[in-house]
DNA sequence: ACAAAAGTGTTCTTACTACACCCATGA
DNA sequence: TCATGGGTGTAGTAAGAACACTTTTGT
């Protein structure tokens, strides 16, 4: 049984070396003969008694296959207008007999590998897209508000918190590293100033393994570790 | 008209210059001739159609004569059992016809001055209490987690954005900026080195004003400019 | 041989830390 | 005159910024 009035989405972000993408799903509208396509962020209304967290866990496995992904609720979206402004989200919302309540959405960002290594855990079903971010320029209701504020969550969280990882392949290199923080916050870095800053992580572990079959030397394999950084946070709060 | 399935609360901060404290709703609760008095946060479920931010400034304004206070959503929680884990949250539902279903509720904490100068907007109720964070060991339902979620996001906030001032009287002493910094933190400063960083911040405007009736030497008196801090974060942007 | 990216050190500047004494006021 | 908090400077250390060349591989 469905709660009428409470939904979640997922603005679900993937790297793939070279953009930041958003995977959408497309919404098939069909008025009068005419197919309109367009695009919206995983979600939907939740269950009865069922937590938020559980709900998108679950959307995001039966619509993309995915589990197991890096989750964070950031902000609830609740203004009254929010999922009618446009006509045609009006007139899809009475197609699929969606409860004509007042709906307040709970919203989520997952980060996910999409490199070659990854992806393949990812089903992309023939209605799910992978887009650059930058491509992104309108979405279904208030989606587009819900993915730039993602964005702006997300670019303060990678600053603070070790989720840079999740985007990417298990073993990465120190460049694929840079690029990931150049292309999210939209500026360049020193390299070697960059290496000296994530030489200091002690949570960050260089392999004896290094990338094959690429045109140029081949750079070192980096992994994160992550009882090492519950270490490592602990040991500085220590010293406070 | 009530909406059954979402609910806003809020962790009301106040700094009375020695203590953070919170504001607090008595819940008194009879069964069988007995009066047990509880607390809770300030919250209730919100009118369909309302925007969950009107929702808490309209709460707020009933139950505490509070208006036009920083608020800042932070959170939501929506675990199924999160209402119903205690015997007597459950039987006071009961008694005030709350629908009996799954509740959202969206949280928020707000920043007040109750310091003299400040205290003159708050109307303190009879069931309205102020009490020292420290203090509140047990509320009603989930609102401890709440309260204590709240906690974690404000000391992360007061590092990062220009809210310590929302708890100050207009007119402030550095040493009570300091003393805020410190309750809230759990931790000291040292004097010298503190004044030195907030020197640096132009938006903090020193008055040619001192504190009046103090047994030692007057401190200077300072304001926080909002218009010069965004002017500041533009220019510190152009330089990047 | 060439294109493409890997890898590496030094200097300078800036921000943070530690630390102690005299002064102004009200009681 | 005493108790209380206000107000100030310096030296050392750590972190961030600017900057250029050699090496390794595949084509």
């Amino acid at each position: 049984m469905l709660n009428p009035n409470v939904s979640v989405d997922c603005v679900v972000f993937g790297f793939d070396l070279i953009n930041l993408n958003v995977l959408l799903i497309d919404r098939n509208f069909t008025k009068e003969g005419i197919v309109y396509v367009d695009l919206k962020l995983p979600g939907d209304l939740i269950q009865m008694n069922e937590d938020m967290d559980d709900s998108v866990r679950r959307i995001l496995t039966e619509k993309m296959g995915l589990s197991n992904v890096y989750l964070k609720q950031f902000m609830s979206f609740g203004s009254p207008g929010r999922i009618k402004r446009k006509e045609r989200d009006l007139e899809w919302l009475r197609q699929i007999d969606y409860p004509d309540e007042h709906i307040i959405t709970i919203a989520y960002y997952s980060l996910i590998d999409i490199s070659e290594q990854g992806s393949a855990k990812l089903i992309m079903g023939d209605n799910v897209r992978c887009c650059p971010v930058h491509e992104i320029t309108d979405l279904v209701m208030d989606h587009m508000d819900i993915l730039k504020s993602a964005l702006e969550h997300l670019r303060i969280d990678i600053l603070n918190q070790p989720i840079a990882f999740e985007l990417l392949p298990e073993k990465f290199t120190l460049s694929q590293l840079q690029k990931l923080y150049e292309v999210l916050l939209g500026k360049t870095f020193d390299k070697r100033n960059f290496r000296k800053k994530f030489a200091n992580m002690k949570y960050l572990i260089p392999l004896n393994e290094k990338q094959v079959g690429v045109a140029h030397g081949p750079a070192r394999l980096h992994i994160f570790s992550h009882d090492l950084y519950i270490k490592t946070m602990n040991d500085n709060l220590a010293n406070c």
